[in-house]
RNA sequence: GGACCUGUAGCCUAGUCUGGAUAAGGCGACAGCCUCCUAAGCUGUAGACCGGGGGUUCGAAUCCCCCCAGGUCCGCCA
């Protein structure tokens, strides 16, 4: 049953306007007070010469009430229709019930999409800007994935490269060739944090590195041993962070193995003219004509850059997997990379170029500005989650006596669920300030505080004794109870608007609607204690928003405990 | 200098694409609510010339132009 379109036939029938242009103009009005659809009769008033609010008034006499639509209002210059309760909300309710975890899903999408992320580099943990990149990229690919879409998850090591020289310099001068102590990530950045103090003091370090990298470059035999064990250490530690986040990819590119393999594809492209060469013979793509920077491809000594091998990333993946989409999840500071790499693989003719997009992610600030991981000025991701998950126990220790497993397990569940939630509540673009004293709070616009929501649901249902019997959803009539059938109905197509946006971030904000909604009927509305077919109604009702909120959590990644 | 992004109460955000009915939440402040389904909750009060100025429109936080402020980028770094 589709509402909307019988307001429309409706209205189509007393007005000479066509279906398109009602559909339109048609809203919804800020306001349930005022009725489920509202037709602004401005759009008439200049055709029949007369002010909007009569027009509205001659409508209403000539609308009949009708099954679905119980009845019609002028409320100004608007006509309102009010969709019969009864019938919507059994519809809304009945459907959540029914489809349970596949509510907000549908098979509608068939492309392949692939999702590129977070990309670190490993020569030092991952920090809080990992954080936000993974987050961005998991909880997108779940949305993707529950609109059909067949998502590919691949990760790119930026493994080689002066930086990781640095941390492999320090480890070869101070390591004693230790074994990691600690998490071996952290036990590698370790030695790039070393590096970056003692380069201050002693500039020669400096070239030292450099003389690595070449060694490196030219295949020394010692320098890519150590290289290795270094790499695989920092990967080690990559994975343990990941499987915290509920991450896996279908497949891990690493930097080293193909950076030099675009150099073919430049050389052949230059051949055919397609790129030329500046006045110190680099080979140089040439972009003004797209309101772009040239951008050098090769060096003159042929060695390449790092657009060089983004362009041959770019083919392998699509040989890999021919995806329809790629995205690319990284920080807004490389917009105008992205752009010019579309613009040079569209030059040289690669396939699904409208496909490409780069999801570009705001800054994260600290309250004393931006994170340096040299100078230690980062928020590590472990230890931020290590932090919220202490937080979290203090809060449960406050409220509950847990035996040690529940209770390591529930402070998982809270801390995770608040620093995913006061992450991905954020519009990807924005940029925002991470003050760690505010931000660790399970209280307001929160995970926790939507998980509390869903708890205490569960809790109502525990004690009550619900039967699946009939229903009367006319008896859920109060303004409250209405909002929260209008959130539950519209959370499918604030799915589908996030997947097509790409922006969980909605998700996030109309669950958390749905959970302030809720908090309010639930100190106004008795739910156990009401006449007994209230109570049944009820019943179903919160059954409903449990599930929601619930599929919403788990959408972006969070837990949906059921005792908090 | 150029390109892109951002600007909404003391602070943080939603709403901007697709113009409409009193600009919506949270934090903080103040005043209340646990003999009653979990107070990680709820209610109330104070707090906004929607950065500024023009324009389009019956109607602008939303669209267009100009300006101001902040950020990012404009490497043969990644």
């Amino acid at each position: 049953m589709n509402f909307r379109q019988e307001v429309i036939k409706i209205l189509e029938k007393h007005t000479n306007l066509k279906a398109t242009q009602l559909d339109k103009v048609l809203e919804i009005p800020p306001s349930l007070q005022f009725g489920d659809y509202a037709f602004p009769c401005f759009v008439l008033s200049k055709e029949f010469k007369k002010a909007p609010h009569i027009i509205a008034e001659e409508l209403l006499k000539k609308i009949k009430p009708s099954k679905n639509i119980s009845k019609t209002e002028v409320k100004g210059p608007y006509l309102n229709f009010f969709i019969n309760r009864e019938v919507l909300n059994k519809e809304v309710i009945a459907k959540v019930l029914k489809e349970k975890n596949d509510y907000g899903k549908t098979s509608k999408k068939k492309e392949k999409i692939m999702i590129e992320y977070p990309a670190p580099n490993t020569n030092k943990p991952l920090h809080l800007g990992h954080v936000r990149n993974m987050l961005l990229g998991k909880s997108l690919s779940n949305i993707l994935e529950s609109q059909g879409y067949k998502v590919i998850q691949v990760n790119l090591n930026n493994d080689r490269g002066i930086h990781i020289c640095k941390s492999m310099l320090a480890y070869k001068k101070w390591g004693k060739n230790k074994e990691p102590n600690k998490k071996s990530d952290h036990f590698v950045g370790d030695f790039y944090v070393l590096y970056s103090k003692k380069v201050k003091s002693d500039e020669k370090l400096e070239l030292e590195a450099y003389d690595l990298l070449k060694k490196w470059e030219k295949g020394d035999k010692e320098t890519r041993a150590l290289w290795k064990k270094m790499n695989s250490w920092a990967m080690k530690g990559f994975d343990e962070t990941y499987k915290t986040f509920g991450i896996k990819f279908d497949k891990t590119y690493n930097e080293s193995e193909h950076y030099e393999k675009a150099k073919d594809i430049v050389m052949e492209a230059y051949k055919k003219r397609k790129f030329k060469r500046d006045d110190q013979k680099n080979i140089i793509a040439e972009l003004e004509k797209h309101g772009l920077p040239n951008k050098v491809l090769l060096r003159s000594d042929g060695t390449s850059v790092y657009m060089t091998q983004d362009i041959n990333l770019a083919k392998l993946k699509f040989d890999d997997f021919k995806m329809d989409r790629s995205i690319y999840v990284v920080g807004s500071e490389q917009k105008l990379h992205f752009r010019q790499l579309f613009t040079i693989l569209k030059k040289l003719g690669f396939k699904n170029t409208e496909g490409l997009y780069h999801l570009a992610y705001g800054m994260i600030y600290l309250p004393e500005g931006k994170m340096k991981s040299r100078e230690g000025t980062v928020v590590d991701a472990d230890d931020l989650i290590d932090e919220m998950t202490t937080m979290a126990k203090k809060e449960i220790k406050k409220r509950h006596k847990l035996d040690k497993k529940e209770l390591e397990k529930r402070s998982k569940q809270i801390g995770m669920g608040a620093l995913k939630f006061f992450i991905t509540k954020y519009e990807p673009a924005k940029d925002f300030t991470f003050d760690p004293k505010e931000s660790i709070s399970f209280e307001g616009e929160t995970g926790p505080y939507i998980q509390y929501a869903h708890a205490r649901i569960n809790s109502i249902l525990k004690k009550s004794s619900y039967m699946s019997g009939k229903v009367d959803y006319s008896l859920l009539k109060a303004s409250e109870e209405q909002e929260l059938i209008a959130m539950l109905k519209s959370y499918p197509e604030v799915v589908e608007e996030a997947a097509s946006s790409y922006k969980p971030s909605l998700v996030a904000r109309h669950i958390l609607d749905l959970a302030q909604m809720f908090n309010e009927f639930y100190h106004k509305h008795p739910v156990l204690k009401a006449e007994n077919h209230v109570r049944n109604a009820r019943l179903a009702l919160i059954l409903a928003i449990k599930q929601v909120l619930k599929n919403g959590l788990n959408i972006l990644g969070i837990e949906a405990p059921n005792e908090m």
